[in-house]
DNA sequence: TCGAAATGTTACTGACCGGTAACTCACAGG
DNA sequence: CCTGTGAGTTACCGGTCAGTAACATTTCGA
């Protein structure tokens, strides 16, 4: 038995379970679903066991709400990194996103695990929507505080012209996958409407 | 008993129990996800039973399968409609969609139903995934010839821009609904790449 | 009116779901 | 050394899942 175990020396000190468990969460969940995943896949897939799953978390719903959390965390330290190159530079802030949202569309494996989650996430009172929903408002927020920054004529438009591309690529991501997707053309697309909203 | 029947005088003919079902099941799917309604749900709210469902279709996959192609089906239909108006006016219709598409996405009750499902059906030879993939191809050829004929100057960056921002906007439907939520703005965007795409 | 087709009824299978109880074990720090 | 704690183990709960069998009933066209 435990033949599976591929890095384990006898008394190798692990990660802690609760570790191990969240991360194989939000793995299975993004890749397959949360429908379509069971707790006791989690477990499995964590090499623990359902009981320490539920030691560590209340409910399954909440254990999706934390991995929804960490995705939040994780966006937004990712946006601040594509961001930084280009301090006090809006312009150059704006078309680094769209280079960034380009590449991430092209290399990830399923999307926006956001846009994922709310699809299976019916239930209005679910612990896992408020976070999503804050997350897509902040997104929308920031694109237009750049677009201010930028001098655009109509900012609330460009702001929104730009999320709705955003949350396109990502959803096409699921069906037109590939070198010759449509999200490839984003920065393409950034670049004229910036061109056609600010004064040239 | 058959209190909740609503419409049913004793011997009246009612639609045959196939169509019945049918309806519940594009009804359903598209309200709570593929995964969270059940056959035995499906039946209920057709008032029929599971095993007239299961003469009629093979399984609940090629159920799904079969709603998604009425969802194509119901599409196109609606898309000719659109265009209709505009024949041979090739810029005024795709006006026309983008003014439709903002409508729709205003009005519909959970953005778009093939992009929902494609969410859930994680298995790569899910009978349903041919269905909607076949869908957003038509769907981009059919905007590059659009976008070929109004002579924009990249008519594939313009087609892609046009496909994004309806997925996006069908896609957002789900987080930031209501009046003020962002594919409002799909016309006005419209307008702004057309123009800066073609020569003015 | 007759008979076949469509539909309903009931019961069932085996598998899985989220969640819990009760017990054991290993190891840490005091 | 003892004890508290995190973790593993096993078995179980009630419920639901997709799908099927066997039989009764209704419907409707010929």
């Amino acid at each position: 038995m435990c033949a599976a175990k591929t890095e384990s020396a006898a008394s190798e000190s692990r990660r802690p379970a609760r570790d191990r468990i969240f991360e194989a969460a939000k793995d299975l969940f993004y890749r397959y679903g949360i429908r379509a995943v069971g707790v006791e896949s989690i477990a499995a897939e964590a090499d623990a066991t359902k009981m320490t799953l539920y030691r560590n978390f209340n409910s399954k719903d909440e254990l999706v709400a934390e991995c929804l959390r960490d995705h939040d965390r994780e966006f937004w330290e990712w946006w601040a990194n594509v961001l930084a190159p280009h301090a006090d530079e809006p312009k150059a802030q704006l078309m680094a996103l769209m280079e960034a949202f380009s590449r991430d569309c092209e290399e990830c494996l399923r999307g926006c695990p956001m846009n994922n989650a709310v699809v299976e996430l019916h239930e209005e009172g679910h612990p896992g929507r408020a976070v999503i929903v804050e997350n897509k408002i902040q997104i929308r927020e920031r694109l237009l505080a750049l677009c201010r920054e930028i001098g655009a004529r109509d900012p609330e438009i460009l702001a929104d012209a730009f999320y709705l591309l955003i949350e396109g690529a990502y959803i096409s991501q699921l069906t037109l996958k590939g070198e010759d997707g449509p999200a490839k053309t984003l920065p393409r697309i950034g670049e004229t409407l910036i061109a056609a909203e600010t004064g040239k």
